[in-house]
DNA sequence: ACCTACTACGACAATCCGTAGTAGAAGGAG
DNA sequence: CTCCTTCTACTACGGATTGTCGTAGTAGGT
């Protein structure tokens, strides 16, 4: 139904907020009216899709992230970039206007970064 | 059934090469043994969408793509950082990753782009 | 008046996602 | 040992998206 997986996201954002999680821990922590069911069964899809750990304990399952967030996005990134192969320069162009539209101080990082990972080598 | 909608796209790379193309003509460029109904599907829901254009050439309609391949690129960006507001930080580094990764070159015009924008003002 | 090319519309299968119910196992409370 | 609660596993369903076509009807030229 979504065009962006919105409940796997916010489940994921509950888990990159740290540590393990039950399942009702997690549903807890999401809330919104959800059956306990429904956050049983998004974990679940998460963990076929590699995208969550578990180990049981007891008879419940224990659930972390199985990649960070900034993982995550780097494969979000890549995953543009794969998509745009032909013209990587109007990827630089729309990324610096994105990044400035957003928040101009972030060009001055942008350029920190890049000039200390210049320096790194 | 695809993740991401290749044949989609197959087609509006075919309109990002330049001019205007009735269905007949994507459909010869595209090949693939595609049947001639199917790329006009695809047309229609691409206009349906708004991502192409198309006016009446006699009984045919003849498609023009509806933005530039730049201008896509750079919703795909605006896509992107919608859904990491949190963490954008992250997302310049995991930018830098990739550029480095795919094209270390790629860093130094980054870097000249970086320049001209702020000399700019 | 007929053939051809083209569009409009409908259809179907596969997949994803949100959402949830049910059955059954497992462990603690008496 | 038996009952109640808690969890998981499995199944299901509806809506959306995409790939893929078929059919029917229309409009123009020969």
């Amino acid at each position: 139904m979504p065009k962006a997986p919105a409940l796997e996201r916010r489940v994921l954002d509950t888990l990159w907020s740290g540590g393990t999680w039950s399942v009702r821990q997690v549903h807890a922590a999401v809330g919104d009216g959800l059956a306990y069911t429904t956050i049983a069964t998004v974990l679940d899809r998460l963990h076929d899709k590699g995208a969550v750990r578990r180990h049981k304990r007891g008879v419940a399952w224990r659930y972390e992230a199985a990649r960070s967030r900034e993982q995550a996005i780097g494969a979000e990134v890549a995953r543009m970039f794969a998509r745009v192969d032909a013209d990587p320069d109007s990827l630089l162009l729309a990324f610096l206007d994105q990044v400035e539209q957003t928040d101009p101080s972030a060009l001055d990082r942008l350029e920190a970064l890049l000039r200390s990972r210049r320096d790194r080598e």
